[in-house]
DNA sequence: ATCTGTGAAGCACTTCACAGCG
DNA sequence: CGCTGTGAAGTGCTTCACAGAT
């Protein structure tokens, strides 16, 4: 079955609160209750887990950890995930640095860069690489998600690399709409557009200027 | 009239391309030509700006200079954007360095934290404010916009209290789904939802293990 | 001849509403 | 009796297709 790309994007939504509900020893859990939790109606979270499977029970709800691990095998997050880093900018440092991947699997296990005085330093327990060895490293080392911390003038380029190597997953920093294959997954972090399809709404009660 | 919600969320993008064509010295672009460069059909862009008015001419298309400028007056980015930064850890501390918002109009014009270690120590030229005095700090100068970088536990009390200073607009790097009333506007950045978004559709064809 | 602006058609996602099970 | 699972109805967004402007 084709399960609409929605969907999955609510996925990791609710294997996150499960693992809280857990976490906090909670064994059953409703459709209502885990809604009113994510700001989603019962009924999409009912709707959304049936295209998988009927995890719940009639009467009683969801059984939280059996729910859980049916999200994380759906969603493949039982497993480790290796990913690379292109460019060690302050963008690229401060990735290199986030606790968040880690936990969750996650493992930047090779990073780049173009800048010589880069190339051969050491950030995290990871030696950098020059940029320009991307195949051959990638090559001995294959990773499943490219995470793309360039600036824009290069990120295009970064990126068709890494589809050519075979990457199937982006994560893309840069700002730029890049143009991928339709068998690659890629997408855009960008606090910048997010800020400005809010702003739309502010402009009529902007906060006084100082 | 009432413009779709996803409508708004393209404009940005429209604007930045847009951008781009103007740096380059480009006079005139077709909804064919721009929709090509983001991966948006041209129909889309058409009708996206048909909400908003008849910026185009037949037969020509669209002047880059006059429909950037009319983007920007819709979105409000001709102004300067106050903003609030909660949380100095290690991605607030990225945000704080992170050059993309200046370029845009976007200011970071108070930071806060709760530990002292942290409090009254400064970072690119803003001292850190005690998170404890949140509300009387932004009485005397109030944002518009609200960046949470905040451990997630924290993080829907910080919002309740920015949402109670007036703040409508929020960014919120925290890993939580927050309840905020419905005038207020919130935008989530959160990478690792977004890996685990596209996790789903490698798990047949994951890369070998090493 | 070309490209916009736009009603109308089409498609995808969400919500409803209720049968059925615990 | 409560809550799931799910066809059917409803909603909102996208794409089509073409009249009309230059």
């Amino acid at each position: 079955m084709e399960i609409p790309p929605v969907v999955i994007d609510r996925l990791p939504l609710y294997a996150r609160a499960l693992a809280g509900l857990e976490a906090t020893g909670r064994e059953v859990v409703s459709s209502q209750e885990l809604g009113h939790q994510l700001n989603v109606t019962p009924a999409q979270i009912r709707k959304d887990l049936s295209y998988f499977g009927r995890f719940g029970k009639q009467g009683r709800g969801y059984n939280v950890r059996k729910l859980l691990e049916e999200l994380r095998g759906i969603l493949g997050l039982n497993r480790q995930w290796r990913m690379t880093l292109v460019g060690t900018g302050r963008l690229g440092r401060a990735i290199l640095g986030y606790e968040g991947f880690g936990p969750q699997g996650f493992r930047i296990v090779e990073t780049f860069d173009s800048d010589p005085e880069w190339v051969g330093k050491e950030i995290n327990g990871l030696t950098i690489k020059n940029t320009a060895d991307l195949e051959e490293v990638l090559r001995a080392s294959p990773v499943d998600v490219g995470i793309v911390a360039v600036p824009a003038e290069t990120a295009q380029s970064v990126i068709d690399r890494l589809v050519e190597c075979g990457v199937q997953a982006i994560l893309n920093y840069a700002p730029i709409a890049a143009h991928v294959p339709p068998s690659v997954h890629i997408k855009r972090i960008d606090p910048v557009l997010a800020l400005q399809g809010m702003t739309y709404y502010l402009k009529a009660a902007a906060a006084p200027r100082k």
